[in-house]
RNA sequence: GCCGCUGUGGUGGAAUCGGCAGACACACCGGACUUAAAAUCCGUUGAUGGCAACAUCGUGCGAGUUCAAGUCUCGCCAGCGGCACCA
């Protein structure tokens, strides 16, 4: 009989959707289990191979879930509102919830073959009213709690996508999306208060588990840095507030910096000399983008302010202020005190600028180069701090700072507001309405959702303004608070916002009332394991922690963070070693795959490529491996006999591999797991036959990654019920280990023997039979023997002169 | 520059605690079956020397600790990813 993998895979899909064997209970008096994977993009080029790799890896881990007794949760859905669809839908005249559509359709089809065990009764679309008026809701309750605010501000601006971009979605100055060059420009933004949330963000990555690299790019992005903010007085009679992390150095403070942007240059005009020159600097600096001003980082520019100084607290000395870029706005205070002998920038700049440079840690050649080191100075120049480490200095200048009413301890973070607006029509209208009267005000909650009003043409306006704004009837509307005429905002939402609750949804996805039960929520929250890209470190999964902050805030989620354990996965290369790129050629269709080998063949082998946290290249011959080894699983049925428990022979193998495989599978080893279920294949074919019992136990094991196959088998074989619902494989420790072991015997550490010796055998045993061995018997007469080293199960090393 | 990760055969990759380096595959080569090819099955395969048993070398490089190092320590080199004038 042949292995006919796309007959078997259309059957078991069929079966396991008619009596939706997936579905997940509403049985909350079972033990739970929450898997998830980020629900994807649904793009016009379908499924990439990448996708399954994940989707694939938590599969095995709800079916094993399932077969171990759980009620298990393993949701599905579409975050569907975004740039290419609507930038499509442009470009073809075709309304975006259309394209997303067939998008969908193609996806779940895609998913569907290749038997991923999602509970598709749960599936969710983020663009669907019914979705996006929680999302809506979650945004008023934002802006009730005032996290919520306008603001005017330098935004990026993509010259090409005609879009605002938040910090996150630019890379290296230019845009995430198409590349494009990304420019400063002030516009009224929404903005969400994350800063808010940044200690408790930080804080709490102590409490779940998620893989080390995730934790440090989210501590890195978050940025936290301790230090003081110190007032210096000025010569215009007023104060400059600047924020430093090494207050400790205040003597060495030769010079000041502000940012082009400081609003003490308007303060200061009529003060200022040389106001033509730091005005034309001011337009200079602003019409650098990004990227021009960090390639520029080399190269120091800056004004010197004539007119005004600022006073060193300390010293008392005045010293002259500079305007320059390489200060920002939208850090600390937007000015600084420089110390040229222990910061690099304010080192190159004094050099640039001949500026005195001041020694006030001792241990390098400050004329050389700045000495940064903080961990082994002592403090020199420095009045009062003479003699101090640095770390002692740093505690004793905020004190005498704070005395004196000069300064006073502050923390900063290098994580910004979320810019929360898009001049864009695919995405959740911001329910809020302006009125001349009464200002911003929201739409009340009754009137949720704001529905997308239909559009003839998607484009921004010419200024970059949403499509929306040309909608007129839409735009135009009266005022919830006063009843007088107002107008709609007409920013949309960024992508971001839809899958920053997502999962709640899963748990309760039809609930008209509320954006789920509290019964639901209890029970399935937190999300035990979820696994997702590492390129949605700083953005989905950080926003998406905040927003479960603030709905625990509110009482409406059970727990503090929204996941317990968070993995990653590496990518899938093409080939050729490289980025899977339509431009190189080097993409790998999953239709292409599923249809010559089958979806089982496929899940083995992308679970199969390599370490999963690694990036693979793709290989076509290694697929064929995976194949073979399905043939060879399916030919074991020319050898099964009657036997309901393991034969002698295989006993302790099948121990071993249920013993690795269920290990193997909570550690995402899965590349070992199959391995060892390949192993466990060739004995049973050295042993030449295989009893019920065996086979049973060896298609559960199998079940989770090769499923079609998994249950084919299992029919045919009658072994009861089906493989989905069979019980998870227990082993015993103690038949773990085989009744005899090879173990190596070693003189002065070099390999002379290898006895075969009771596994059970102890220290003096082994001992005695290595120095009986020929070889080392012959070797040692006469020797003298300085140690001995007896590793059971393992080794003899005798060490002899 | 800073942070993180990685470096093992021709290839992808294994190797709980420091204890047989190269599991499991792929590819190659040889053999069986076949008129032939594909498929399948069996076998070899880290390098060097040797007819052989065997010996020597071998986990990016250089030191060190240890009876024993892919694994630990120190110092380098290379690659990948992230952040980047964050005071």
């Amino acid at each position: 009989m042949k292995y006919d993998f796309s007959q078997i895979e259309k059957k078991w899909q069929d079966i396991w959707d008619e009596k939706n064997v997936f579905a997940a209970t509403n049985d909350y008096s079972k033990p739970k289990y929450y898997a998830l994977v980020e629900f994807p993009y649904p793009s016009g080029q379908g499924l990439h191979v990448g996708h399954p790799r994940s989707y694939t890896a938590l599969d095995i881990v709800a079916r094993k879930r399932r077969l171990q007794g759980y009620n298990v949760l393993y949701p599905m859905g579409w975050d569907a509102f975004g740039l290419p669809t609507e930038n499509f839908a442009i470009k073809n005249h075709i309304h975006p919830a259309i394209v997303t559509e067939q998008n969908v359709a193609r996806f779940k089809q895609q998913l569907k073959s290749l038997g991923l065990s999602f509970d598709w009764s749960r599936e969710i679309n983020t663009t669907s009213p019914e979705y996006y008026k929680w999302t809506q809701w979650i945004f008023l309750q934002l802006y009730k709690k005032g996290l919520a605010y306008k603001k005017e501000m330098a935004v990026n601006w993509c010259t090409s996508c005609k879009v605002v971009l938040a910090n996150e979605e630019v890379v290296n100055g230019c845009c995430e999306r198409c590349g494009g060059q990304v420019v400063r420009k002030v516009k009224s933004q929404w903005m969400l208060k994350i800063t808010e949330y940044a200690q408790r963000l930080l804080d709490d990555l102590d409490e779940v588990d998620y893989i080390e690299r995730v934790k440090t790019s989210q501590r890195n992005w978050i940025g936290r840095s301790t230090g003081a903010e110190v007032k210096f007085d000025t010569t215009a009679g007023d104060q400059l507030l600047i924020y430093t992390t090494r207050p400790d150095t205040i003597f060495g403070a030769t010079y000041m910096v502000i940012s082009p942007e400081h609003p003490y240059l308007k303060t200061w005009a009529d003060k200022i000399t040389n106001m033509d020159e730091v005005v034309a600097y001011q337009e200079e600096s602003s019409k650098k983008s990004d990227f021009e001003r960090t390639e520029m980082a080399k190269d120091k520019t800056g004004v010197k302010l004539c007119g005004v100084a600022g006073i060193n607290p300390a010293t008392g000395k005045e010293i002259p202020i500079f305007v320059s870029d390489y200060v920002l706005m939208s850090y600390g205070t937007g000015a600084i005190m420089a110390v040229p002998a222990h910061d690099t920038r304010d080192w190159e700049f004094a050099k640039k600028f001949d500026l005195p440079i001041i020694e006030v840690v001792k241990g390098g050649d400050v004329e050389k180069e700045p000495f940064t080191d903080c961990a082994t100075g002592v403090m020199v120049n420095s009045g009062l701090l003479d003699g101090l480490t640095v770390e002692a200095a740093k505690v004793k200048i905020i004190d005498w700072l704070k005395e004196n009413g000069k300064g006073e301890p502050k923390v900063n973070f290098k994580l910004r507001d979320w810019v929360f607006s898009r001049q864009r029509y695919w995405g959740e209208p911001i329910p809020m309405v302006y009125c001349e009267k009464c200002g911003w005000v929201p739409l009340p909650e009754s009137e949720l959702p704001l529905k997308l009003p239909d559009c003839e043409s998607f484009e921004q306006t010419d200024d970059g303004q949403s499509p929306l704004s040309k909608m007129t009837d839409w735009v135009n509307t009266t005022c919830p608070h006063c009843g007088g005429p107002a107008t709609r905002e007409t920013d949309t939402m960024p992508q971001w916002a839809g899958s920053s609750w997502y999962f709640l949804r899963y748990c309760d996805p039809h609930n008209d009332k509320e954006l789920a039960s509290k019964e639901a929520l209890e029970y399935w929250c937190p999300v035990d394991w979820y696994n997702g890209g590492m390129e949605h470190t700083t953005l989905h999964l950080l926003y998406s922690r905040f927003w479960h902050k603030f709905l625990y805030d509110l009482g409406l989620v059970p727990n503090k963070e929204p996941y317990a354990k968070r993995t990653s996965h590496g990518m899938i290369l093409g080939e050729n070693g490289e980025k899977m790129s339509k431009s190189r050629g080097n993409v790998v269709n999953p239709d292409d795959i599923v249809r010559e080998y089958g979806a089982d063949t496929m899940r083995l082998y992308e679970m199969f490529i390599g370490d999963f946290e690694k990036s693979a290249p793709w290989s076509t011959s290694s697929i064929k491996g995976c194949k073979r080894f399905l043939d060879r699983v399916w030919a074991l049925q020319d050898m099964v006999v009657e036997g309901d428990c393991y034969s002698k022979e295989l006993e302790s193998a099948f121990h071993k591999t249920i013993k690795k495989v269920s290990e193997d599978i909570e550690t995402m080893k899965f590349n070992t797991a199959i391995a060892s279920l390949m192993s466990l294949l060739n004995e049973i074919y050295d042993h030449k036959s295989i009893n019920k019992a065996e086979l049973a136990t060896f298609l559960t094991l199998l079940q989770p990654f090769a499923p079609h196959i998994a249950e084919e088998m299992w029919e045919l074989n009658k072994l009861g019920g089906m493989a989905n619902a069979a019980k998870w494989p227990e082993y015993d420790e103690a038949k773990c280990v085989d009744s005899t072991v090879e173990i190596v015997v070693q003189l002065n550490g070099r390999i002379k023997a290898r006895i075969v010796v009771p596994s059970a055998a102890a220290k003096e045993e082994l001992l005695a039979a290595a120095k009986a061995d020929p070889a080392i018997k012959a070797e040692i007469e006469g020797k003298n023997i300085v140690k001995e080293i007896v590793v059971p199960g393992k080794l003899v090393n005798i060490v002899v002169k």
